[in-house]
DNA sequence: GCCGTTTTCGGCCCGACTGTTTTCAGTCG
């Protein structure tokens, strides 16, 4: 039988809502938001539903009640959900790909499916496509020459599905629209926000805000931004645009004296906004990006008035994000924690992280040297005292070499040691004559591949010749879950083995990373000292940051390095802060925040 | 259909923009 990941699982969810929409608005109302917020639920959880399932654990989601469970509970164990397959009774099978399409939402892609025909669910974005490239849409009662046209222009962006930004791209971009905002003399303050200020490894959309007492001025002068391809939309505090590049910016506008609460609004996440919001109104307050409103409970709305019309006091503005949330009784949030993942409680007790910060940082334990050891893959690009500056001028304290170890299948393990002993003599001589000049400590280390039967990709021996080593893996990533974990295992079973390197391989955008049962990782690595790395390097952010949390609450120890190959991609620690930040770590779970005496004791032992 | 430091019943976040309508529905974040 089909075994259902958490993705289909959300999309699966979300049908059925959509479903609800089309078949009865007022009757579904709120099992329409019952079902999406399960599908969130679904889709943002750290573990997979079915593991969940399982474990019998899955009644504890958020989200998930008595009914969704029982359906979910009958997905796993026949395939198939009859409630389900009632509600998609009625509806062309076709209109739930046309959902994914920007712009279609399900009464849009109920009527397109129903009035065109269009009968094939897996063409259906491209028969729809077909039908408005001839004018089939805008002849449609409720449609336009306009609304045919935004549809094809979802339609293209849908077929042509840009991925994610890397952060790092995405800050480049940002920093470049912020400097062209900041030329305007209007402008008072522009700020990268949404999921580039909350430092999300990927980002969707660049969204910007802008604090101004000239909202059209700063309008157009946006919409005249030399890199924009085209306008998406344009109102009175907000605006739209397609880059060159095919990115979408967002921009919203408040005045400075009411931009804590744009600032927080465009911060998001969604999910800790409706939160907030949940939170605020018991209080008896309702937010917006304008600021609060009091509201009163039980008073009559009045007649007639289905929805958010119950009557509000005075607006209270903010120009502050800390004085916004101080009126709810919360200390100020870090962006990177606002996931609503336990965060607003926390800081509704004064419980709060003091998170891990760019300036605890005291060493680097994963760069790559040019130094020549005839390794099988990438060697790096700068010399052992390009790296040894670099280093003394972020004002480390220590760096571990780690070049990969010398290719296995071209030398004899005899050949091998040889490598490592030379790499040894060389390192120490680096040590003395280096170190006496330069406040630096210098550890001889190396990333040693991890081959598919769990052992080290260099003799045993070989351990010897080294201060103390990393390991991961570089190569068969396909080995399953049971597989894999057992692979690790045996690999950091050596004493001279500290640190799993870029724990999950992941590539973000190019490949998932393998899976690995993480409960024994954890309870292996809290067991035995060994440390999990989380590397700053921009396309992997590995560990991601929903597996820090775990580690954190576990009490497993982290590292963050950069796995530098050139001296300038030192600099790139920074992106590794940001993921143990959204991890809630503090500088107790990171240890090259420590001395070189206080990392010594752990690594040398 | 879910959920509980005001509730096991009675609530459920908030507002922007667009296109098409002539007062609002649909979609998005």
């Amino acid at each position: 039988m089909k075994v259902f990941n958490n993705k289909e699982i959300a999309e699966l969810l979300r049908s059925v809502a959509a479903a609800y929409t089309v078949k009865d608005e007022t009757k579904f109302k709120f099992q329409i938001i019952a079902y999406q917020r399960a599908a969130d639920s679904v889709e943002h959880a750290s573990s997979e539903i079915k593991d969940l399932w399982d474990e019998n654990k899955l009644k504890d989601l958020a989200g998930i009640g008595p009914a969704i469970f029982s359906h979910l509970d009958e997905l796993f164990k026949t395939g198939k959900v009859k409630h389900f397959e009632q509600t998609f009774n009625g509806l062309p099978l076709s209109m739930f790909r046309l959902l994914k399409v920007p712009g279609i939402g399900p009464k849009t892609a109920y009527k397109l499916t129903k009035i065109l025909k269009i009968n094939n669910p897996k063409k259906s974005v491209e028969l729809l496509q077909a039908a408005g490239k001839k004018g089939k849409i805008r002849v449609i009662e409720g449609f336009g020459e306009e609304s045919e046209a935004k549809i094809l222009k979802g339609i293209e962006e849908f077929l042509g599905r840009k991925e994610r930004i890397l952060l790092y791209h995405a800050q480049e971009i940002a920093s470049d629209i912020i400097d062209y905002l900041e030329k305007n003399p209007f402008v008072v303050r522009a700020d990268p926000l949404g999921s580039l200020r909350r430092k999300c490894s990927t980002v969707g959309d660049i969204d910007i805000s802008v604090a101004t007492k000239k909202p059209k001025e700063v309008i157009d002068y946006f919409l005249k931004y030399p890199q924009k391809q085209r306008v998406l939309e344009s109102g009175k505090t907000t605006a739209a645009i397609l880059l060159k590049n095919e990115h979408h910016v967002d921009l919203m506008i408040q005045p400075p004296k009411a931009y804590g609460a744009l600032l927080q609004h465009f911060t998001g996440s969604k999910h800790h906004n409706i939160k907030l919001r949940e939170v605020a109104l018991k209080k008896g307050l309702s937010l917006s990006e304008y600021g609060m409103r009091p509201v009163h409970k039980g008073e009559d709305p009045g007649k007639g008035t289905e929805k958010n019309v119950r009557p509000k006091g005075k607006l209270i503005e903010f120009s502050s994000e800390k004085k916004f949330y101080e009126k709810l009784g919360m200390e100020w949030i870090p962006p990177e924690l606002r996931e609503d993942v336990g965060e607003i409680e926390a800081s509704l007790n004064h419980k709060l992280p003091i998170l891990v910060n760019q300036k605890d940082i005291k060493g680097d334990l994963h760069i790559h040297s040019n130094f020549s050891i005839e390794t099988s893959h990438d060697t790096g690009m700068s010399s052992p005292d390009e790296i040894i500056q670099k280093a003394v001028n972020l004002g480390y304290e220590y760096i571990a070499f780690t070049e990969h170890n010398p290719s296995y299948n071209n030398h004899s393990p005899k050949q091998i040691i040889d490598l490592l002993k030379r790499r040894k003599l060389y390192f120490e001589h680096l040590k003395y004559s280096r170190t006496l000049k330069l406040p630096i400590n210098i550890f001889n280390s190396l990333e040693i591949d991890i081959k598919p039967n769990g052992e080290l990709a260099i003799p045993v021996d070989g351990l010897d010749y080294l201060d103390f080593a990393m390991v991961s893996v570089h190569s068969s990533f396909d080995l399953d879950k049971v597989k894999m974990t057992k692979r690790i295992l045996s690999a950091l079973n050596h004493p001279k083995v500290k640190i799993f390197g870029h724990p999950t391989g992941r590539i973000l955008n190019k490949r998932e990373g393998y899976e690995l049962d993480w409960d024994q990782i954890f309870d292996y690595c809290l067991r035995n000292g060994k440390i999990l790395e989380i590397c700053a390097w921009p396309e992997r952010l590995d560990l991601p940051d929903f597996l820090v949390k775990e580690a954190v609450k576990k009490g497993v120890k982290m590292v963050i390095s950069t796995d530098s190959h050139v001296v300038e991609q030192m600099g790139l620690m920074s992106f590794g802060v940001f993921v143990a930040r959204r991890g809630w770590a503090e500088k107790k779970d990171i240890i090259n925040t420590l001395s070189t005496k206080e990392i010594s004791d752990i690594l040398l032992k």
